[in-house]
DNA sequence: CTAAAAAATACAAACGTTTGTATTATGTCC
DNA sequence: GGACATAATACAAACGTTTGTATTTTTTAG
């Protein structure tokens, strides 16, 4: 007969304190394994915690001890790879420090993301990870929370783990500019305050290079995988189509590539695609994928050991993170010469 | 000059009773807009609330209340796409309840698992949704949880909510026989009680069909991308390829096409492929894939709402998900009659 | 104007830990 | 065997809410 009554009394560290005929302090004390309680206690203390099946009360050790060694990480998008590995650096990395970590999706809407920061806050975790974060500067300036927020891939706000944004983006662009391209796309990621540097990066490469910084050749991506679709139809249906395209991510890169090529478009023969982040599977893919190496991992370290220091009241010097680097694979290519597409 | 002190006394309830000049239980009571305390007063404490930055303290309640409005969600892996509609559904289920979900990472190991549960039970949530959970039943049953813990996806285990799990894969087996395979290979995923229903229903589709099952056909998928070229490689080494797979999962079966195609082999004209879930993905690749699709937004949703039954002590009768289906697309066809891959 | 009913608020205990301090038991040394 | 140090344990207050009950205030009605 399967368990109906879910209120069932719990055992307390009272409980096991009268089982051993101690007092609970000697119980917590025993379960946390200090030496100033006899060796013989503590050993009969555990044993009767794991016979009678204790579970601490976090809850009570959080309001008595003011902390809780969660760390909250409000996700826009669970789904998007490019948390993994992030998520895995920030993973290890508490788990040095004892830390748990708690995620909460956000979905990317400013309003989930606050109610996330929020209820973090009322969990009274010891501190919040916030990648990507969508809310403007203001709203965590104003927030004055009682422990640190700590940003990733965001440079704007008090305080942020984050590599430099530009130096990749630069670099792709003269990779494509060295191979020949002038007419190169740029696909931007949804607006935010995480956006901008890839723009900037992308117009100051064209400034750079004398290219002229041509409106018609910037698109939008809305983060779906359906999306690149549309961005294809608009791109296939300007007047001079661009040689290259420099994606906002590689998702972005991915989702165009296919598109194009089941119009008829080769890759890099045709048009030439770039991508930003080196997921997994960017080396997996046919062609294999141009793209800027983005630290994610390293990121994810950084940013809870930075947490970390905020929290004990260190010093905290801003984290160094390695620099993003190209990662020149088979996707890019000089531009063609004659005839391109399947409009051939 | 950013906030060094995190330890900064906070603003409770008592604050906010003074502040008002009123008791602490009123405070409460209005905050929760309770209507036994006059309006006037409500809107002055909500006021005083609001101005002083009051942020409840959620231990204080939990431990009071012994319910925290919160699920813990434990997740083997958060990349992979087959969560996402599974959470996108229990998350909107859980809003409707009120209820917040919490999530954490397992990385598909055991001992991580059993953390991340004594983890949620200490943090005193309100019960724990364990999608393709890898502890064994035996653990769950003598675990003898305080709050209810409903697996997803899974049979055997006290609480849970599944769909049929052979239908799908037995009713897509026999799509590829009638298209005229005898020769089907299958690839088992991570072992694991989830596992065992879809290699039942390969055995019964062979049986069935009078196809004498093969061991050298079964291969195994441990979940990375990456590893489906193993898998391909161990396959083209057969004396005798098979002419159709049925893949663990639309990853290994978009794994293997990839893989296939590079090699030169044509799908479906060379070999067919079949995968199972239907995640978004499966309509993209090219050529679309055949598969089984899996209704995990409403399995998300159910899941939930049995919890929630459960453990407001209703009595709960295992919720109604709709059975499997089989999406015929492009990746299978009949088999080659001639010479077939690159070796010709 | 008073008594009773209703509305608004105050009181106090409880939830399960932790931790500083006080107390008791044990051991050591001359 | 006493004086002391040290080891082991007990005591008690606190953390910030919630909630049942008691109390006060206001309203209503006769």
């Amino acid at each position: 007969m399967p368990n109906r009554h879910w209120n069932k009394t719990r055992v307390t560290i009272k409980d096991i304190a009268k089982a051993a005929g101690v007092d609970p302090s000697t119980v917590t004390r025993s379960l946390q394994g200090s030496e100033r309680v006899k060796k013989a206690t503590r050993e009969k203390v555990a044993q009767l915690a794991a016979d009678m099946g204790y579970v601490a009360n976090q809850a009570a050790r959080t309001l008595v001890t003011r902390r809780s060694r969660i760390v909250g990480l409000a996700i826009p998008d669970m789904t998007n790879p490019f948390f993994a590995d992030l998520a895995r650096g920030i993973e290890d990395e508490a788990h040095k420090h004892d830390l748990r970590v708690l995620i909460r999706n956000t979905e990317g809407l400013e309003a989930v993301e606050r109610d996330a920061i929020r209820f973090f806050l009322e969990l009274k975790v010891d501190g919040i990870l916030a990648p990507m974060a969508r809310c403007p500067r203001s709203y965590y300036e104003t927030l004055q929370a009682p422990v640190p927020i700590v940003h990733v891939n965001r440079e704007d706000t008090p305080h942020h783990v984050s590599c430099d944004r530009k130096a990749g983006s630069l670099s792709i662009m003269n990779h494509l500019v060295s191979l020949g391209h002038r007419d190169i796309a740029f696909i931007a990621g949804p607006s935010g305050p995480a956006s901008e540097p890839k723009m900037q990066a992308y117009r100051e490469a064209l400034a750079s290079n004398d290219i002229n910084y041509d409106p018609d050749l910037v698109f939008s991506f809305n983060g779906q995988l359906d999306d690149t679709n549309n961005i294809v139809n608009q791109m296939l249906q300007l007047p001079k189509v661009p040689t290259a395209v420099f994606a906002w991510n590689d998702i972005c890169a991915i989702g165009m590539m296919h598109v194009l090529t089941e119009r008829g478009w080769r890759v890099p023969q045709d048009i030439s695609i770039a991508g930003h982040d080196d997921l997994a599977i960017a080396r997996f893919v046919d062609p294999s994928l141009t793209t800027v190496h983005w630290p994610l991992y390293e990121l994810g370290q950084q940013s809870v050991r930075y947490l970390y220091r905020l929290h004990e009241g260190q010093s905290a010097p801003r984290p160094v993170v390695p620099k993003p680097t190209t990662r020149i694979r088979q996707s890019t290519a000089a531009p063609a010469t004659g005839k391109r597409g399947n409009n051939a």
